[in-house]
DNA sequence: TGTACATCAGTGAACGCGCGTTCACTGATGTAC
DNA sequence: TGTACATCAGTGAACGCGCGTTCACTGATGTAC
């Protein structure tokens, strides 16, 4: 049986993980603190090792479980595209303004990537896996492209993809950042 | 006259800069702290102020003087090149296995883009500058392709890079990692 | 149904640590005469 | 050339702060009888 009480902590637990996903996508693995964490969840730090191990274990199950949902969504609805237009779509949905100005609704991977090359192992572990899993979703619908494979030209759309945003993010407010997502959406509709 | 006195403290300059250049490529901007960057150069906190006025101008500086320099020297030597042929080794320079296993004397890019998105203006005007420059730099050589200028040909090469060689040290250890240097490559020279 | 005890999600203060910055100091170098 | 004073690069301790983690606690929920 569920008890109330289970029921109770599944649904605060919920709202860590949102508070986390949250700052962890604004400000960064870093950023994303304890305190800071429980803060935004309504809580106080005490209570963190009730529902994670470690601060090293919450970041390896929100960025798994953040990752995972966002990129799920992102290849969502698009059943009725094939080949190259399938691939417009995907690009122009990540590729674009609204993306790089709401970072912590967004993919993690551009807000945290300089982090995950330093990270806990389990942590890059779940980067990994839904890296390699979104790259099979793309090779799956890529166009053919001469002397490059469908799953080069998948890794090379997410390289990219999370490059361009991610340089597009760091040169916000100039004229150049809306550049460069123009740029990236074109060379990989090449 | 240049005093001696001034001379040393010009070569304790540099050690400083060496010391955070490091640092910061191989950890990252938060982890190039004033008393490892002290360390790093043989000294003390307490003496970092007579060279920086905060961690923050040191951090546009060092940025600044550490891109300025990867890129300079990543263009160098390639006078007998033209178009595909000059962006092919430029291209092969950037995305190897040696410049994503030894990031400390590498492009300060792949290491501190998450950071950058978040750092202090004059930190974002450093990268911004260098990257407007490496674009230049790159448009001039690039081979035409259909439909895409050679700006954008130029950005979208720098995002590849950039980005490719990112996800590559994040995926360090895993089969993937050169499949990723790979595929970035050959999608760099389509 | 009522009572006594057990469980445990969450509180809030404490710990040791590294951070950026300040500041009184030391001692070698530079300057004035 | 020699002496007395000024300068200032670098030292090392101190500050207040936020971090991750621990722990005695509280009080509502769950269980036994």
């Amino acid at each position: 049986m569920t008890s109330e009480r289970e029921e109770t902590k599944a649904a605060t637990h919920e709202r860590i993980v949102a508070s986390a996903s949250k700052l962890m996508r604004w400000k960064g693995l870093a950023a994303a603190s304890i305190p800071r964490v429980m803060r935004g969840a309504g809580l106080t730090v005490g209570g963190f090792y009730a529902h994670f191990r470690s601060k090293r274990a919450m970041d390896a199950d929100v960025l798994r479980r953040t990752l995972a949902k966002v990129h799920e969504s992102w290849f969502a609805g698009l059943e009725d595209s094939r080949g190259l237009d399938w691939m417009a779509r995907v690009v122009k949905r990540y590729l674009t303004a609204a993306h790089r100005d709401a970072p912590e609704i967004g993919c993690p991977l551009p807000a945290t990537l300089s982090e995950l090359t330093r990270a806990d192992k389990r942590t890059r572990e779940a980067m990994a896996e839904i890296f390699e899993h979104s790259v099979g979703a793309i090779a799956t619908h890529a166009p053919p492209a001469p002397g490059v494979s469908k799953r080069e030209r998948a890794i090379a759309t997410l390289a990219l993809c999370v490059g361009g945003l991610a340089i597009a993010r760091a040169l916000r407010g100039q004229p150049i950042s809306d550049e460069v997502l123009q740029a990236c959406r074109k060379w990989a509709l090449v």
